[in-house]
DNA sequence: TATTTGAGTTTACAATTGTAACTTTCAAGG
DNA sequence: CCTTGAAAGTTACAATTGTAAACTCAAATA
C-alpha cells in the first residue's frame, strides 16, 4: 500500500551505523541513548526490520556478540530522499527550493558566494 | 504516537485547494481525476481528515453543495516541512544540504549565479 | 553440571495512513 | 406528499510504524 523505505526511527540507527563501520547492539543502544530515550528492545526491532529489508547486515564472527554494519550508502540513501523531498514539495525543481529557501533567509547570500568561491576552487 | 501532520495523500488535496480559492468535492475529484487515480470515496475522506485537523474549511453556503478551502498557508506548511527535512537529513544545515546538492549536481554554479543575480537585483 | 543471563528472534499492539464501502439526509421530481 | 439520487458524513480494513514485551537458546557462572 505505502511503499516501504526507511522511516524515521529506523534512520536513527542508520545514522549510528553509518558514523561506524560496525557495531554491537550493546554499542549502538550506547550511542543511541545519548540522545534518543529509547528502549533497548525497541531498538533491537528496528534493527531487525532494517535486516529484513537488507539494509543492515548481520555479522556473526564471536560466538558471542553480532555486529552490525550499513549495506546501503548514506549518499545513495541522500540521493532517494533528497528526490523525493523536491517532487512532493517543489515540483522537482531545485531552483524553486533555492528560491524559497532565500525567502524564508535559511540560505543567505552570504551562503551563495560562499559556496560560488568553494566550487570555484575546486575545477 | 507519531505526530500527525499532513500526510502524502493528503497533500495532493491540500495542493489542489492551494490553488483554488474554494471548491466543491466533486471540483476537487474532477482536478485530480487528471493526474490520480482515487476514488471519490478516498478523497472524501482524506478531505474530511483535513477538516478534522484544522487544515481544511468546510463551507456550507447554499443548501446543496458544501466548499472546502484551505486554512493554512502553504509557505506556513513549506516552511515546516523545510525544516523538517533539513533537520533529519542534514542536522539543521542548509549549508550541507546546499553542498550535497552541487555534489549530486541538482544544482549547477548557474543556478547559484542566476540566484545571486536575482537577489542583488532585488536589493 | 545445573542455573542464570543476556543476545537473538518473534510476537504484540495501538496509532497512522491509504483506500474505499456503507449509511444517513435532504432537495428535486413525480 | 412520497420516492430517489447525490452529497454529507461514518465506518471499515489492511499495511505501516513506533514502541516494547515475550520467548529461545547458548555462553558464563555458581
Amino acid at each position: 500500500m505505502k511503499k516501504y523505505e526507511i522511516t524515521d526511527a529506523e534512520l536513527e540507527i542508520m545514522k549510528v551505523l553509518w558514523k561506524n563501520k560496525e557495531l554491537t547492539l550493546n554499542e549502538i543502544v550506547e550511542i543511541l541513548s545519548k540522545k534518543e530515550k529509547k528502549n533497548k528492545s525497541t531498538i533491537k526491532t528496528l534493527l531487525y526490520r532494517l535486516i529484513e529489508k537488507g539494509s543492515v547486515k548481520s555479522i556473526t564472527k564471536n560466538k558471542k556478540e553480532n555486529t552490525y554494519k550499513a549495506e546501503i550508502r548514506k549518499e545513495d540513501y541522500l540521493k532517494k530522499e533528497n528526490e523525493t523531498f523536491l517532487t512532493k514539495l517543489y515540483n522537482g525543481s531545485t531552483n524553486k527550493l533555492l528560491l524559497n529557501f532565500v525567502e524564508e533567509k535559511k540560505i543567505t547570500k552570504k551562503d551563495l558566494k560562499d559556496l560560488l568561491d568553494l566550487i570555484e576552487s575546486e575545477d
